[in-house]
DNA sequence: GCAAGGTC
């Protein structure tokens, strides 16, 4: 008998074999195939890997076309389904396909039960074509992947649950329609074809509107004044003690309290101390990793693809994932004595000094994947850059929860001052614990000596301190993945890609996260309508639905069809409100800001922030100063005028660069003599800086396209021209600087000129 | 050229 088992991805496949076979399974590679093959009690097993989704669903080609297609058909449009996965595909076909048996043994989830089905589907068709009869259809269900869990689920396999596929299913038809209808009609509206398109999502669009109902906040916060009154006091040390009253409004108060107090000592009408411990963190989940990987400067997004390149690589556990209790069979001890033979040796003895490892405990005890962990330890130098900065994290992170609770002394005082009180507080770490391991955070500490009731203390100085009431802050990445989480916005896997794609579309930018006038007028235009796109209810009421569909109370079709009639009415809905949509995102669309006066008109020429570039104009219609300039970072106005052509010059900021002088027109005379680097080897002409579109710098002949001399330049620091002549290939020499560093080099990469050592000049 | 969800 053959027997094919499917896994979601390449490690449960391995794990599954290696568990079932004692060891004796075979990894098979050939003709594109991937899949691992053993024998057991006289059957044959192949094991299948999928990495995901292997189909994907779609509008049929009749629908694809954004400007001619009526959006009210697309509503009611059928989906087909594409294979996306094709290697995984014709190992389904080629060596599953005529398998006795079928284990279905993805991830036991909504979303694993429908990659399952999409798998067996595929087998199916195929036998179909081939002729072979219905094979024996079950399915595999454990939650962490350890030799108990995986020899159990195999000795009690159930049946596959269409109902749960179904769920899935219902949730991806839904999203795909809303998502496309919706996205098309703004885009249509405001005629922003092509990569400009404006993108509206279940899940995108309601942590947009998150973004935005901040700013808005923000923008419409009144600050109000408010004072508060200190008296400070020395004994063995200054420490001071606030007003009890905190934040006072009325600063006749203020004065009140201050002219009584000045001058006067204090007496202590009450002292307490205790001791508190500082709990040690929780294992590692995604979110969370991510929160602290954005802390230390690492994108969401970036840190993600980190971790997924570290994983594969062995370095750390798999990194998608809800757990945050270590699994029991996890051997703790070993992983740490481990990394006692590394750079960490420090931190991991401590761990080894306790009587016993026992690990921290999170909140979810889920059943995916174990908490992120060290996997194995890599020696010092074998990761470089951010790839050791998120690996030192994980590991600080593990130990650290292994380690033990820190402690702070906390000391309280209410001093009386001439009738009026005052409190101080005094914090003091008397017990690093953790925190020696975990170095990411620092601990606020504020000196408080001993008091004991009814002691005079010696003040030193009476005075009150201004402050004002702060709007709520913007999100930073950490906060925005943990309110995404909150409010069930996106997964796990998804919530980075999502905060990519709103910077990517030029909906947000920056950390902390603004909303560019295009993002703000995105979510304007959006509510003019109400329509449930735009908050995490859609996400919420679809929840409920998956479940109703899991629980067989209702069918995938009606759960659908009940949601393409209410896109239906939302689009009607929208439809009406059209031209006050495209008046809404064009007005974004000409918001900028001033960069100088136009020598033409004498009105403001204004900088727009475009997807890859700023165009700059001037305010009149028609006027001939419309330039395109392309370039990555900002722009900045420096009220100065070209003194070849008086049009306004400006600032360009990159990072990594000195900030950059030019003339707003780029074809200037004040541009050209700046990029001017030297004599083109080939034919005498200049050879001048230029940026490409994706904004990366070349050194061209002026001749361009009669001579098609050019050369790459570095993308950080900044270029200047030496007058020195390359002795080898006659390209002029050039002085590159980045930040304090200086050096010369030839801009033919390969010439001999940069093999010599020792170019470097002295730091500046 | 659209979504969100898996995973590489």
């Amino acid at each position: 008998m053959k027997c094919a088992i499917i896994t979601e991805k390449a490690d449960v496949a391995r794990r599954i074999s290696f568990f079932l076979s004692e060891g004796k399974a075979k990894s098979k590679r050939s003709k594109g195939h991937n899949y691992i093959e053993f024998e057991k009690d006289g059957n044959t097993y192949v094991v299948v890997p999928l990495s995901g989704h292997i189909v994907e669903i779609n509008f049929p080609p009749s629908m694809k076309d954004w400007k001619s297609v009526d959006l009210r058909k697309l509503v009611e449009s059928e989906t087909v389904i594409e294979v996306k996965n094709r290697s995984a595909y014709s190992t389904l076909k080629d060596i599953a396909a005529d398998a006795d048996q079928i284990i279905i043994a993805t991830d036991y989830d909504r979303e694993g039960e429908l990659i399952g089905m999409e798998a067996l589907n595929i087998v199916l068709e195929e036998r179909q074509r081939r002729h072979l009869g219905m094979p024996d259809i079950k399915r595999a269900k454990f939650s962490a992947l350890t030799r108990q869990e995986v020899t159990e689920a195999f000795s009690n396999l159930i049946d596959v649950n269409k109902a749960m596929a179904d769920s899935a299913e219902a949730r991806e038809v839904i999203d795909l329609l809303w998502g496309a209808v919706l996205t098309r009609f703004f885009s249509n509206a405001t005629g922003r074809w092509g990569r400009d398109f404006l993108s509206i999502g279940r899940v995108q669009t309601p942590t947009l509107a998150l973004i935005v109902k901040r700013e808005r906040e923000i923008l419409s916060f009144v600050p109000e004044k408010f004072w508060r009154v200190f008296v400070s006091f020395d004994k063995g040390g200054t420490f001071r003690a606030e007003h009890v009253e905190g934040n006072i409004k009325d600063h006749r108060r203020v004065e009140e309290i201050l002219s009584k107090v000045r001058g006067k000592d204090g007496r202590v009408r009450s002292f307490e101390r205790w001791e508190e411990p500082i709990r040690r963190p929780a294992p590692f989940n995604t979110n969370e990793f991510l929160r602290e990987a954005s802390r230390i400067g690492i994108s969401p997004a970036n840190a993600m693809r980190i971790a997924e390149s570290l994983y594969n690589r062995g370095y750390i556990s798999y990194p998608r994932t809800d757990n945050t209790v270590y699994n029991r069979s996890l051997p703790l001890r070993k992983i740490v004595e481990s990394l006692a033979e590394t750079q960490f040796s420090r931190e991991a003895n401590m761990v080894l000094s306790l009587d016993s490892v026992r690990p921290s405990r999170g909140r979810t005890e889920a059943t995916d994947h174990p908490p992120i962990y060290p996997a194995s330890a890599a020696k010092k130098g074998e990761l470089t850059g951010d790839y050791a900065k998120i690996y030192e994290l994980v590991v600080r992170r593990f130990l650290a929860t292994l380690y033990t609770d820190g402690t702070r002394e906390v000391r309280e005082a209410t001093i009386e001052v001439s009738g009026e009180e005052f409190r101080a507080r005094g914090v003091r770490v008397t017990e690093p614990g953790w925190l020696s391991i975990y170095t990411y955070h620092r601990q606020a500490e504020a000196f408080l000596p001993d008091l004991h009731s009814g002691e005079e203390v010696k003040a030193i100085d009476w005075y009150e301190e201004e402050d004002e009431t702060k709007p709520p802050p913007r999100y930073d990445m950490s906060s925005l993945l943990r309110k995404m989480e909150e409010l069930n916005l996106g997964t796990k896997s998804t919530r980075h890609d999502i905060i990519e794609k709103l910077q990517k579309r030029g909906f947000i930018e920056g950390n902390p996260v603004r909303p560019t006038p295009l993002g703000m007028s995105l979510i304007d235009s959006i509510l003019t309508v109400e329509s449930k796109i735009s908050e995490p209810e859609m996400t919420a009421e679809l929840e409920v639905d998956m479940d109703r569909i899991a629980e067989n109370k209702v069918d995938k079709e009606s759960v659908v069809n009940q949601s393409r009639k209410m896109l239906s009415s939302v689009l009607e809905d929208f439809r009406e409100k059209e031209d006050i949509i495209n008046g809404k995102i064009k007005e974004a669309e000409n918001s900028g800001e001033t960069v100088g006066l136009c020598p033409v008109h004498s009105r403001e020429v204004i900088a727009i922030k475009k997807r890859d570039h700023y165009e700059i104009r001037c305010t009149v219609e028609g006027c001939p100063i419309n330039y395109r300039l392309y370039a990555r970072g900002s722009i900045k106005k420096t009220d100065e005028r070209c003194s070849a052509c008086s049009k306004p010059l400006i600032k360009v900021i990159r990072k990594g660069q000195s900030p950059e002088l030019r003339c707003i027109d780029p074809a200037c005379a004040f541009n050209v003599e700046r990029s001017r680097m030297g004599k083109c080897p080939s034919d005498g002409g200049d050879l001048v800086v230029r940026q490409s579109r994706n904004g990366k710098r070349f050194l061209s002949c002026s001749n361009y396209p009669k001579c098609t001399v050019s050369y790459p330049l570095p993308q950080m620091g900044t270029v200047e021209p030496t007058g020195q002549v390359c002795q080898y290939c006659g390209a002029p020499i050039l002085l590159s600087i980045r930040g304090r560093r200086r050096w010369r080099f030839c801009p033919k990469m390969d010439c001999q000129f940069n093999r010599r050592r020792g170019d470097e000049e002295p730091a500046s």
